[in-house]
This record gives structure tokens, C-alpha cells and sequence, in this order.
DNA sequence: AATTATTTTTAGATTTACCTAAAAATAATT
DNA sequence: AATTATTTTTAGGTAAATCTAAAAATAATT
């Protein structure tokens, strides 16, 4: 059976919507689609009658494990080219994603086992996040939440939060990556603002927001 | 301005039908993409209301400048994507052609920038068409004898090896003529015959005598 | 030149994915 | 518990790309 972009799409987005607990709702899929309830509503009818997904009226959605294989699959690929994409053609780590989201749907299996044995199989794409293995299985994340990292522990940026550009931005602004290693000299409670240190620059402070954009691996 | 896949390849098919001089007829391009003339005329409308063919009722279609430009431009891609492949990817020559299909419509500029830099720049791709550089210019192919073209290679018939009346007979009984578009279908090891098709002709065989007395370009 | 055959276009339907607006169900508040 | 607010679904419609069947234009043949 194979399936439209669109399809594909919403399986994705059910995935990442559903970590944790819980069904994903409609709007909660709108919002992430940047489509209408009325075409939520719609789509989960077509794919749980595909089989992809369980469905209740009312009652929001949850893949089923052929749902959440395809989804795999997908996540797969799109990091498999990510890793493509700055490995091998010097792309930097924060304009990969929108390439990525094309490239993640094209179908041929055989592509997919090439690409990943072409590049050694990696097992982390450029923003620190796993790539599944062809059988859908993938390296357990030691990371933690920049903000729970305990004060003057030595740590490296392992992955980030989000893939916005306005995110990206302010990284490269601050000259914070993928590999940056800090570790965190003050927290202030007033704001939850903290305070880091990058090797032999002067430490400066970064807002609550991003530090829970950011996630860092002790070294 | 951005086009579907659909239209890419509506402007693709015109783009190799129409090398040559004359128009590119309904039937011919329905032929071409599998679809009934019904919708090609539908299309035909559309895509002369985008500026990329002239085209007039009953009077078959040409690609406009702007028309030549996309049809390079998705063609440079293909012949980019084969090669890397062929090259990086260990995929052998006659199976990268259908991934190479879905591969020519991922839009990004930049990655195909990239791409021809981390291949070296290569001047053609593994069925040795001309890959158009990204002005559009490709070079030159020269032209070779029919025995040697490749199976299911577009060619078209630039010369004669000889000037005699049984060669010309012959050839006026089979209708082949300069500027005859042909393919080869099979080839028979038994006596070198070959299987070739001309437009929308069924296939015939020729002889070896025959096929070494042709030159053809491929198109 | 008239007739027949072929090609091409029009007309009207279908499918996919989307929309708006209104109705129905669920959740939150008084 | 009753009312209000929010979420979700249904109903009906649109645009893209396709189709079949019939009409119109062009080409081929007698």
C-alpha cells in the first residue's frame, strides 16, 4: 500500500503530537498542519479506514502500530537526509529542515538502505535527535532539558527543541551549535533566566525559553 | 512562480518530444504520460495561461523560452540525481532511473547547487545524456552508430553511411528517414538484429547491416 | 469534392484535499 | 444542574487533475 504526501504528512504529525499520554485532538492537528478541523476530520476517516490510525468521534486519534511504523519510516528518512544534507553537501545545521521535509517523502525503499549504508549509518541526525534503524528501532536519547542540568556540570549541545528559524537564529547569534560545550554558573529564580559559560568566552545569560529549547549530554 | 509535479512533468515530456522542429501533438503527449488527450488539452490550457508554451487549438504545443528553462532545469536535476546515484549510492545504471523521477521535482535551488559541486561538476550522467549546467547549457553530443545506442535511448536519425540506392530503398520502404525519432526496443545476439520503435509506430526489426548503416543522435 | 477516419476539443463527472458555515457533542462556569 | 464556551463533526462547495462520451475540426481516401 503506499500513501499521498499528504497522507504521510498527518501520520508525522500524529506521531509527534502523541509522545506521552494520551489521544492527539483535532485541533491540536489543525494547529500543527496549519489546516481547518473540518479537513482533520475528514483525513482521519480516510486513514483509519486505511488502518493507520484508531479513531473515535469526539475522541481524538492515536496511530496503530502500522501507523506508527510508517511514521518511523518517515522520521527515518528525513534525518537520514538531514544528516545527508550537512555531512556531504556543507549545508548548515539550521536550513536543512524545510529540504528534508521534501526529500523525506520519496518513496523507493532501496534509496533509503543506500543513503544510510553511504553514510555509515549514523545514529543521530545534525540537531542531536535519533535516526531509526530500518527495523524502526532507534538510540535512547541521554540527553537532558538545558534546564535541569545541574550548576558548573560540563555539558554539549546535543539537540534543540524546535527547528523555527526565529530558534536558529538567536543560536547562531550566540554562536551556540550542535557539540557547544558549557555548563551553567548561576541560575536566577526571578525569571529563570541562567547563566552559561562557553569555554573561554565570558559567561553571559540566556532567557527560560531557550534554555528549555536546549538540550545538552554530560561530557 | 512554482509548479506542480504534474505540470513539471507535462513540460518535461514536451521538452523531449518536441527536439526536432514541428509541434508536439495531444495524442503524442498523451501517449507519453499515459494519460487521455481530454486532459491534456485541459492542461495545455492551463500551462499556455502560465506562459510556458504557445499553443493553439488543433495546432500542437511548443515550449516558450521561459517553457525551455524549467524543462532544463528539471532535467539538469534528473540527470544530477542518476549520477549521484550511480556514483555515490553504488545503484546500477538501469535501476535509477523511476527513483531519479521523484528525485527532479524536490525544489530547493541551493540543494542542486550543492549537489553538482559534491559530484565534481560531471558533464553527463550514466546513460551518457549531457547534464545542462545551471545556465542551461549542456555539451554537445556527438553522434554514434545505431548498434551502439542503448536500449530505450530516444535517438534521432542525423546520418546515413552510405549513399546507395539499395540503402535508400530500404530505408524509404520503412519510412526512416533524417530526423526520424527511434528507439531500440531489444537486440538479438543470434544475428544482431534489432528491435527499434519509431513514434507512435508498432516495433519492427532491422537487420545489422542496417543498424550499422545509421548514425543517430541521441535526443 | 464528398465521404470516411482520425484527432482534438468540449461538456459534464469523479476524486483528493481543502474550505466555510452551521449543527452537534463535550467541557467549563456559573 | 443549567448555561455558556469550546471543540468537533457534518453539510455543502471549490480547485486540481483526471476520466468518458459526444461534438467539432482536421486529415485521409475514395
Amino acid at each position: 500500500m503506499s500513501f499521498s504526501i499528504t497522507e504521510e504528512n498527518y501520520i508525522k504529525a500524529i506521531f509527534h503530537l502523541q509522545q506521552g499520554e494520551g489521544n492527539v485532538s483535532t485541533n491540536e492537528l489543525a494547529a500543527e498542519l496549519h489546516t481547518k478541523a473540518a479537513s482533520v476530520t475528514d483525513m482521519l476517516k480516510k486513514l483509519k479506514a486505511k488502518k493507520l490510525l484508531s479513531y473515535e468521534k469526539y475522541k481524538g486519534v492515536r496511530l496503530s502500530s502500522e501507523g506508527k511504523k510508517l511514521a518511523l519510516a518517515i522520521v527515518r528518512k528525513h534525518r537520514l537526509w538531514e544528516y545527508f544534507l550537512v555531512d556531504k553537501l556543507q549545508f548548515g545545521w539550521d536550513e536543512v529542515h524545510d529540504v528534508a521535509e521534501e526529500l523525506e517523502h520519496i518513496s523507493s525503499k532501496k534509496l533509503v538502505e543506500k543513503l544510510d549504508a553511504f553514510l555509515g549509518y549514523p545514529k543521530f541526525d545534525p540537531h542531536g535527535d535519533p535516526i531509526p534503524d530500518s527495523h524502526g528501532k532507534m538510540a535512547v536519547q541521554v540527553q537532558v532539558n538545558l534546564i535541569d542540568l545541574p550548576l558548573n556540570r560540563m555539558a554539549e549541545v546535543s539537540g534543540v527543541g524546535s527547528q523555527s528559524t526565529e530558534l536558529l537564529e538567536l543560536l547562531k547569534h550566540k554562536h551556540i551549535g550542535i557539540g557547544t560545550r558549557l555548563e551553567i554558573k548561576r541560575k536566577f529564580s526571578f525569571d529563570h533566566s541562567i547563566e552559561i559559560k562557553i569555554r573561554n568566552q565570558n559567561p553571559f545569560a540566556i532567557s527560560q525559553q531557550l534554555a528549555q529549547a536546549l538540550f545538552v549530554k554530560p561530557v
